[in-house]
DNA sequence: CTGAAAGCGCTTACAG
DNA sequence: CTGAAAGCGCTTACAG
């Protein structure tokens, strides 16, 4: 921090001067600012703002003065100044919460990546793209006391914020959501935010029927994510449901847990065959994620998937149909999840909490789709290799 | 953006009134400014700011009455005018380039994820928290023309930028670096810039030299990265070198690219079967994520891997582990890739390009390592399998 | 040690 | 249509 603040006293004079382009080649030519853009077009710092912003209607010819000027310095707003005077940043945070509890495993010397969170985050950067506004992210360690101050930070340097599942306490998001708007993702929505997520029940319950009476496997697993995640308990609650109803036996509990992480799938497998469990004819994982270390342990120990044991997964990552054997999973469109996400805290920026129009309070379900491959029990080699075939 | 702007304009009296903090449950609570804390804390501002910055030597007194007030109204200071008055944003930039040249397949539907990239920018995030940065993120479409203006907006609501491979022109590149820092990874180091990168000649050349004398393979291909990118041609020239020594044959050209993406190593593939190309012993490929491609276009052809083609990544990214079969790759410490990147940013910020201690010019190479998994032919099965039961 | 004041680089009513 | 001025919410020499 010492560098870098010693290196923030102004080192020159605030006046500005005239920009020497070409002179000195690797001096620290300090970015044109305004009023350099005024003096040699010969124009009010105002008149520049409105040319650059489309504001009032400038004459034509002080319209070219003021691009001429900005051409030849190369002029580009500084973004802390436009944010502090326009009291818009152009800014949404994004949070994720990172990964907890690595062990010591084959999976441990090196962080296993987020591919879920990550192309969310892709589907927000396009749409925000699209409205001139970046996305600051920031991914918390839930285990640091410190989480809830770091949040409450990267709020005030954004316009609103996207929460990725649960990263605030109940009582912390309502403060925050009361200063700046706040959508979460794959989280509940409060009488202050909205909340975005995949049908988890409709996608959960065509998997199930799927598994029940199409396979007609009697006894099913349920890898749940981590605890407190409102996407796994209602999947987790929809199997249990179908499961129930058709008199299918469900296996379930702290032991069955894959924390939505490979590390964790595989783990659980490997503790329950260690302990001599049998193991069900079906595995139901809260993710894709869990689902490959599931495969994984499987594999090693030479179980063969899906003859012995039918896995499936949640999401449909991409790498999902690349895994052998090919993962059965619940499309969501990932990036649809992101792009919505983004669009409604867009949507809440500068209204009020209790005006009309507003998103808060809602529940914005996407919908999701039953994925069929080979890890549950189908065969869809043939139809995958009719598909690739008419794409080359 | 109309409705935002609209709501940018001051709704009430800039003056700073007291917060009425429990009274209205859904108003929207204007976030407290230092002047309130101030008035309540019976200091001024100077006072204040002090305080939480740590400067000067405040009374216990003094100290204790800012703290109290910034409690009781949550008081967190506003980033763009920090920033603004500072000179210092606390934010990174970093720009991704986004995968073109989407094409009707199966990959289509969604697009891929950036794995790679993804990591690197979750290393740099790491080493960002604890410096109290935070990273902005853009992904610019190259395909646009306004990409080049994209950057630079970019780099003015940052203290500095990170750019994953070339996304600028070397002229742009020129002008940009002699305003704001910027570290490339995976390019190539200018005199105004610092560029970061895995060792690929070393674990290329490892890996060649596994290939054709471990496993005695006499035709290679190399499934080249896209155009333009100093990695895949480092890779290419390394293979190539060592292929050329052992009087080995080399297959490739631009019907080899793969373009880093795993539909582009599929087609790759595909095209050169319908073509009724013979295939090579083995195929080496610039990246896990085009190797995914790969693998899945043999199997859909029933073409055993590593029985009748073996196959090869570079990245080692978490799942290249979890293919079938596992993937052989050269693993680099991705997310130290980005870490390191993110120091050498944080290292220029501040200083005057031509200043002794700096890392301008300087090319950073990160060591690189083989990683023996089955797909080139070796069966590393017992070993996985020891290890996993050694964890568990 | 503390406060009043200037300044960071913009935008935007407000006059003219 | 344009310019002078105020203001956004902070930090930081500068006096006292």
């Amino acid at each position: 921090m010492d560098t870098v603040t010693g290196a923030a006293q102004p080192t020159q004079s605030a006046q500005p001067s005239v920009q020497v382009q070409s002179a000195s080649p690797i001096q620290p030519t300090q970015p044109p600012t305004i009023y350099d853009v005024a003096r040699i077009a010969g124009l009010s710092i105002a008149s520049v703002s409105r040319v650059l912003n489309g504001q009032g209607n400038p004459r034509a010819d002080t319209r070219q003065r003021v691009l001429l000027a900005v051409e030849e310095l190369g002029f580009v707003p500084d973004g802390a100044a436009r944010a502090l005077s326009a009291r818009l940043k152009e800014v949404i945070g994004v949070v994720l919460r990172r990964p907890q509890g690595r062990d010591a495993s084959i999976f441990a010397d090196e962080d296993e990546n987020l591919q879920f969170p990550d192309m969310i985050n892709r589907g927000m950067e396009i749409v925000a793209q699209r409205h001139g506004f970046d996305l600051l992210i920031r991914s918390v360690d839930l285990d640091e006391p410190d989480a809830g101050r770091q949040i409450f930070a990267l709020a005030r340097k954004s316009d609103g914020l996207i929460l990725h599942d649960k990263v605030l306490s109940p009582e912390q998001l309502d403060l925050l959501s009361r200063q700046v708007p706040v959508v979460t993702i794959a989280g509940e929505p409060t009488e202050t935010t909205a909340n975005v997520h995949g049908d988890n029940q409709g996608g959960m319950r065509d998997l199930a029927r799927h598994l029940i009476f199409d396979h007609s496997y009697r006894v099913i697993a349920y890898v749940a994510g981590h605890e407190g995640s409102p996407d796994s308990m209602i999947r987790g609650e929809a199997l249990a449901q179908e499961v129930t109803r058709a008199g299918v036996r469900l296996l379930t509990g702290e032991e069955w847990r894959g924390g939505y992480q490979a590390a964790g799938g595989a783990q659980a497998i490997e503790r329950l065959i260690a302990a001599g469990t049998e193991l069900p004819r079906a595995i139901v994982c809260a993710n894709d994620q869990s689902a490959i270390g599931v495969l994984h342990a499987l594999a090693l120990r030479g179980i063969s998937v899906p003859g012995e044991v039918a896995v499936t997964g949640f999401d449909d990552i991409p790498v999902a149909r690349h895994l052998r054997p090919q993962l059965t999973s619940v499309r969501q469109s990932i990036q649809d999840l992101g792009a919505t996400a983004f669009e409604t805290v867009y949507g809440m920026i500068g209204r009020s909490p209790d005006s009309g129009d507003n998103a808060r309070g809602r529940d914005i379900a996407l919908p999701t789709r039953l994925i069929r491959r080979e890890s549950c029990g189908c065969d869809q080699k043939s139809q995958a290799q009719m598909s690739i075939e008419r794409a080359a």
